[in-house]
Order: structure tokens, then sequence, then C-alpha cells
DNA sequence: TTGATATGTATCAAGTTGATATATGGAGTG
DNA sequence: CACTCCATATATCAACTTGATACATATCAA
């Protein structure tokens, strides 16, 4: 499916692999993000396809491949958004741990739970300094909403770690 | 690191691939799941590095591959879930979507996200009825808590988007 | 009896990750 | 001025994962 998000970020003019990826780093990142050795096979697929068009040059002494999208692969793209969504499955590590915790000393616990609670402070943290920088730019607002709604979720799994860490001292 | 969810429901005893699948179904399933074209190959990959054993069986004659997890395993189980733990990564197209909302209509937004409402709240719906299945049976606490916390976490999203909703209404 | 569903193992194409390779440019340091 | 480190940029690959499909038997309802 990430094809849909490589043909998104194309809407608004012709990137590189790269140039995508970094752009990723600074917005989708923390809800929905693809590796470069994901995003060049894709590029290569999507052209065959007839969905985007490659223009090579030579930048700086570097090579590049800029990707813009078609007519075509504009069809598709907005296909896809206005198409009714699943649930999104989450893939948890954290909770999966707590799910078997039973195997784990209660002091051990208690440390682990500490540890994670301060990982997410430190997300958020990452997160907030991320918003006041794009506050600066001139930003869709869309996209700040999406970056809300994350600040929102680690608070929210902030709120809850911070509760089970209270009835684990219990 | 699906092995280590496989190693952690052998700990009370062995069971089969198919076993551990349907079990998932009833506890792990929405926040760290599998599919069984990966559990297969992960067993034997355990079996080789000698961390689960296999003992096959005729039941009602069907094949049977019962492993159990060797002390090894035990071993190497409980060291994971002793191991520090990074944030989990999300990967939500339902917020991707709305990332690249400026490319839809306001009408399509507020479909979308009604319907995606109404998909969290039946999700909602079959997370309370599996809960209070569980609750008859004698299941172990931790593994209730980690069903309250999907619980809540569908409800923080089901709240968010009912937020969002009445924005795009003004 | 027939058809649908559940139990159970297995394989495979297609895709994904994370690491690694290759190469150049630019910035900072001694 | 040389050296090192990092950013830019593309590409490949082993290992793994998914989702579909195949196969075979049992069980249950109509």
């Amino acid at each position: 499916m990430q094809d849909k998000i490589l043909l998104g970020f194309l809407m608004d003019g012709s990137k590189t692999g790269y140039e995508i990826k970094k752009t990723m780093e600074q917005s989708t990142e923390f809800f929905f993000t693809t590796s470069l050795g994901s995003i060049y096979p894709a590029f290569k697929k999507l052209e065959r396809e007839g969905l985007v068009e490659m223009a090579e040059s030579i930048e700086a002494g570097r090579l590049k491949k800029k990707y813009s999208i078609t007519p075509e692969g504009k069809k598709v793209f907005l296909n896809w958004i206005s198409l009714k969504t699943g649930i999104a499955k989450i893939r948890d590590e954290a909770i999966l741990k707590v799910f078997f915790f039973n195997y784990l000393s209660p002091d051990e616990r208690k440390n682990r739970i500490e540890e994670y609670i301060k990982e997410l402070e430190g997300h958020i943290g990452e997160l907030l300094a991320l918003k006041s920088r794009l506050e600066k730019k001139n930003i869709d607002a869309f996209q700040m909403t999406t970056l809300d709604m994350g600040i929102e979720y680690f608070m929210f799994m902030n709120n809850w770690y911070s509760g089970f860490l209270d009835t684990l001292k219990k």
C-alpha cells in the first residue's frame, strides 16, 4: 500500500525518492512510513504501470531521478483516498510484553513501565518540537491536524501507562 | 519478532501452530498478531535453534504438530520480556488519508469520517463482547488488562475522530 | 446427503525492512 | 590544506511477512 503515499507526495510536484523519505520523516513518520529499500522498487513499478514518470538529471555531480505523477496516477490516488478504510491494526511490542507480564517479577514490571513512560515522554517532546518547527512554515491544515492527533495519541498512551504503573505499585 | 509471541504462548504448555493462531484471535489479535504462513516457518526455525521441540501425532485423522518450549527457549523468552522496548510505530491508513484530505471534497471528508467512526464503534463492540466472554473464563489479570487497554485505545480513536468530524462540519 | 464451516499443515508470489554498498558534496576541525 | 564526518542520492539483497491458496479430514446443520 506504500505506493499510495508516494502518489500522494507527488500530487503537489515532482520529487526524488530520497526527498519523499526526508519529507516523511518530518510529517507522516509517526503514523505511516516506508523504507528507501521499498520506495525505489515501488517507483519502478509505478512507472511500469504508467502512474508516474521519471526524469533523470545530474545536480551537483549527483544523479537525481525526479518522479512526477501522471493523470492516470492522480486518478488512482483520488480513488484510493475516497475509498472506505478499515480499522488499522496495531503491532505494539510494549503491550505484548504487558500481556506476558505474569512471567516478569513485580519489580521488573515497574522498571520496564517507568522506562517506557520516559520513552513516550521523549517522543512527545520530539513531536512538540516538530510542531513548533512546522508552525513557522505555512503548512496544510490537515497535515497539522495529523500531527496534533499524533501528540494526543502518545499523550493517551503516556496516560494509560501512568495509570497502569499506579496499579502495579499497589 | 513473531518468534517471541510463539515462545510466550508455549510458556504454559505445548500447542500447535493453528491453536496459537486461534488463541491470538481471542487475545492479542488487536495489538499483535501473525499469519499462519509466518507461524509454521517460524516454528521450524525455532526448532533448528533448539528453542522449541516438536511432537507429531495423529488425532481424529488429522496430523498434529505440537510444539513445546525448551529450557533454552524459556531463557530467550524471559530475556526478551525483560529487555527495554522502543516506541511502537503505527501504520494507520485512516490517518494517512486525513493527511491528504486536501485532495478530497468537504462532503466526502465528512462521509469518510462518519463511516470510519462506525467501523470503530463496531470494533469496540466486538472487543466488549470478547471481554464479557473472557470474564467467564478465569483469565490472567494482565491479559485482561491488555484487552481493557485496547478498548480504551479504540474509544480514544472514536473520540478523536468525533471531534475531528465536528470541526469538519464547521 | 449435501454444503458450509472448523481443524490442521504447508507453500508461494509479492512485497517490506534494515543493512549494506557506492559515490559525491559540504561543513567543520586540526 | 587535509582529513573526517555527515548529508545527499540511488541501488541491492537476505530475511522475513502477508494473504491467498491448496490439501485433507471432521463436524454440524438443513
